[in-house]
DNA sequence: CTGAAAGCGCTTACAG
DNA sequence: CTGAAAGCGCTTACAG
């Protein structure tokens, strides 16, 4: 009801000074057991809220940790976010969040750094990516940095292999004995702005390679990670040319394929065999093949390399790279396929 | 390289005081096109910018609206988190992310509510369940809030009309001729955190005693709103007494429903019609029959109830309640269900 | 239109 | 262990 008690409120009721309260309030040392508690007792009585702006402003600190990631509402990035809010939540940070879609939000994140820098102590930044030059600019600054999915060498990191998880998955299909394989969610031109789907592309490359076999550009199609653009890529890929089984990547992208082998009247796996990315819970409830990838570790991983920093670590940059585990699933069972061959 | 300017920096660069620095800046009127220029010329070469702490502190706003959510990882409130954020992220506002998951963390929250105060300017409140008391409190404060999902009359909020969501779903699988109808996602207790849950129970039970029916006690489970809480859950329900049809109160759990259902051999929807709740797009790719409701649409409009109460706006109380359309699809086909009829 | 000055509410050396 | 005082970097009446 009556205007918020500020700290010299605090101070004037314990019968102290205003550096007192804080020290005691912020539980630092050099604080009589008695004073606290008589600090204690005033704030409680007063229903004290240290104003965080002015603490921020006077401390040089903003208690606030950073994330930039491309979307918010695909299920790798929303469990991304997650990760990271229960690591901050945890040691009563706020969570300053940045979406940076696409290549002109990433221009704009970078002009905005500056700016950023004011409110953030430290950034976890998942799937970003951005020149070499701007990357070391950022590590010349004072600020903590982790990153997720991109590894420069410069930052913590925490990744997953992307050239050994695709060829798994498509040494997987290969050993089904499938030699037209197609792939959705990269083209040959996936790089610059997407540097783990041209990963996941080189490691398919590799295992088709090892069989003598290749990509021809009629079994690649690009398109959004989601559920619509897997479902148009497929559509491209039918046809003539149309690919045994496909590797898609994300799980979103491979039910989109499903769906539109559906809808062209192919069954999966018998006609089509199709394995995803990610593995979010949808996967296993539709029997998708797919390579789980474990999101929500690696996103508290990273907020825990920044926290340390924060708290002082010095120790060399961390690179952390994540098993990653193909769960085969009817998407690509084998079984499917005889089956469907005792059809035709 | 060089320390970071502050304003003071600009105003000396620029040859005035740096009262007139931070109108310029901030775009106030009563300054002279020449001078403007004059400012803005000199923070741009000092690359100046604002210490947003100090800003706060001094003008006794945050720029920042809170968003409170149960969690951030589910299809919903993904895309809850990601209507907001594009709302604010136009008009500069920082977004402030809290989860409230649980009776514990509803209280925490309501604890904070007076430190939070602080720090954001602005509230939306997804889902937030809590004493009609506590409403008032909130009320009486000076923060503007709206609500999603929850309608206390008392701020302007946006919502669905449950009952008839749910009453609409269930007179489609009884028009379908189903008369063991299965409810996932609420049991007779769902209330005091899950208001949502209680009103589509509600319409549920309108819907069945209008054709003279009910709905018993084993025909009610409930469980997490997650694809293994779906799961679980018809697993509790399938047995003698299994229903024909089951509504669930998300997609993800209408998944899971439709996960068991195929593990114990039911076929849908021959043995079983499902119907689910929210029409994610991967209810779409899998021929799920579902109760879509304008999630994003949702979101953005209670984010620009609070923009316009920051604004001045001083209207009276709005209470949007959107509209729900139940999407017909394979999962409640009545020609599948024709064809299985054929067979037995 | 512009400036000098007070004030926002904390934290942090510096003394004692 | 404790306090007085300066300072964090802005905004905002108040004058002019």
């Amino acid at each position: 009801m009556s205007r918020a008690a500020k700290i010299e409120d605090v101070a004037s009721r314990a019968g102290v000074s205003v550096a007192t309260v804080s020290r005691a309030l912020r539980g630092l040392p050099h604080v009589s057991q008695a004073t606290r508690e008589k600090v204690l007792r005033a704030a409680e009585e007063l229903d004290y809220r240290p104003n965080p702006h002015a603490a921020r402003l006077a401390a040089g600190r903003s208690g606030t940790v950073g994330v930039a990631l491309p979307v918010l509402n695909s299920w790798f990035y929303a469990n991304v976010l997650a990760g990271v809010e229960a690591v901050l939540a945890e040691e009563a940070l706020d969570m300053h969040v940045v979406v940076v879609d696409g290549p002109d939000a990433v221009e704009r994140f970078i002009a905005e750094l500056p700016a950023l820098s004011k409110r953030v102590d430290g950034l976890v930044l998942c799937d970003l990516f951005m020149p070499d030059q701007l990357w070391e600019d950022l590590a010349g600054g004072p600020m903590p940095v982790a990153t997720i999915g991109v590894d420069t060498g410069l930052f913590d990191s925490v990744t997953i292999d992307n050239v050994v998880a695709a060829s798994d998955a498509t040494d997987h299909l290969l050993d089904l004995g499938h030699t037209r394989i197609g792939l959705i969610g990269a083209g040959p031109e996936a790089a610059a702005d997407n540097e783990s789907a041209a990963l996941r592309r080189r490691g398919m490359i590799e295992a088709l390679r090892r069989r003598a076999l290749d990509l021809p550009p009629e079994l690649e199609a690009a398109g959004s990670f989601s559920v619509a653009g897997g479902k148009e890529a497929m559509q491209e890929l039918l046809g003539d040319t149309a690919p045994t089984a496909v590797f898609c990547l994300s799980d979103e992208m491979a039910i989109g394929a499903m769906w539109a082998a559906d809808e062209a009247g192919l069954a999966v796996p018998g006609d089509l065999a199709v394995v995803g990315f990610d593995d979010q819970p949808v996967a296993e409830a539709l029997g998708l093949t797919t390579v789980r990838q474990p999101v929500s570790i690696m996103a508290a991983r990273a907020a825990n390399f920044v926290l340390a920093r924060l708290e002082g670590e010095e120790g060399p940059v961390e690179r952390h790279v994540m098993p990653t585990q193909l769960q085969k699933r009817r998407s690509t069972d084998f079984r499917h396929l005889t089956h469907v061959h005792a059809h035709s």
